[in-house]
DNA sequence: CTATCATGAAACAGCATAAGTTACGTGAAC
DNA sequence: GTTCACGTAACTTATGCTGTTTCATGATAG
């Protein structure tokens, strides 16, 4: 099943964002993705609206930080996505009215209750600035290695 | 994004087939599940090639356990069914030469293992033979309830 | 032996959703 | 007032599970 890939790109242009100065206009930031200017808009929506980023129109408008990277954690971004399905497995039925239905469907549930719970968790406890702050790491060493 | 409701399915199928003696026809499993007789076909044969299940040709044929519940887990079937993708959300390039990039899919890939870790281990601790008991258990306090 | 039943498999259409594209409106800066 | 850039709607594309049709193969009943 194809995968949403929305949250990675968001948090790679938002640290990008961090590290420019000035407004990134959609265009730009479309063709740091190789995707297109829309799709950035629509997806950069959910962050304008949870107050992450502001948009300005006009001559040397586009979009900026609004919000320093380290109150801003991974989960943050996901919900501002508007929280979208974390599995590709699950149930068809909601309400199923065989009991062994039932039965299958709150084992699954469970199971992924759980592991939604540790992504969560993780991605809870990891903020923009601790990705930021990865980079730079990668940084220092690609230089150190010449690579 | 829509959800693969297979390993659900399959689930459901076979304590059905475990409660049933004889054999089941597809047309018969896709009546229990509404759906269609082909689809059934399709997705037992990667439970068929396990060796969880067999199939029998011509009159009286069908579908029948090849192995009892209680040494197959949710993994199992799972796996069975070609392991398919766990999570809707995820990168879109593998292998990024933007540092960004790459700092921002480690951190969501470790979070991602973490979570497929968590799920992995619960699928596999838990056999469609404790299934089939709290079915049972279902069963019993249905019956005291009336409902 | 033949008809019937049931699986096996290929081929194609349906459907949902992220993604890509086009088009037009709105507001800000030059 | 022209240009730039976002805002939004509408449409198309791509992907993968799902659903359907069709025919072949093999097994059983009579």
């Amino acid at each position: 099943m194809r995968q949403d890939s929305r949250l990675s790109r968001m948090l790679h242009v938002l640290i990008h964002m961090d590290r420019h100065d000035g407004a990134l206009t959609s265009e730009a930031i479309a063709a740091m993705l190789n995707t297109n200017a829309v799709v950035i808009r629509r997806t950069m929506a959910g962050l304008r609206d949870a107050g992450y980023v502001q948009s300005e129109k006009g001559h040397g408008g586009g979009w900026r930080l609004a919000c320093p990277l380290d109150r801003v954690t991974l989960l943050d971004v996901h919900r501002a996505l508007g929280d979208p399905t974390v599995f590709a497995i699950g149930p068809t039925d909601d309400e199923p009215r065989c009991l062994v239905e039932q039965a299958v469907n709150a084992a699954l549930a469970d199971a992924l209750r759980e592991a939604e719970a540790v992504l969560v968790r993780r991605l809870g406890t990891v903020t923009l600035a601790d990705l930021a702050a990865d980079f730079d790491r990668r940084l220092a060493l690609s230089g150190k290695c010449g690579a």
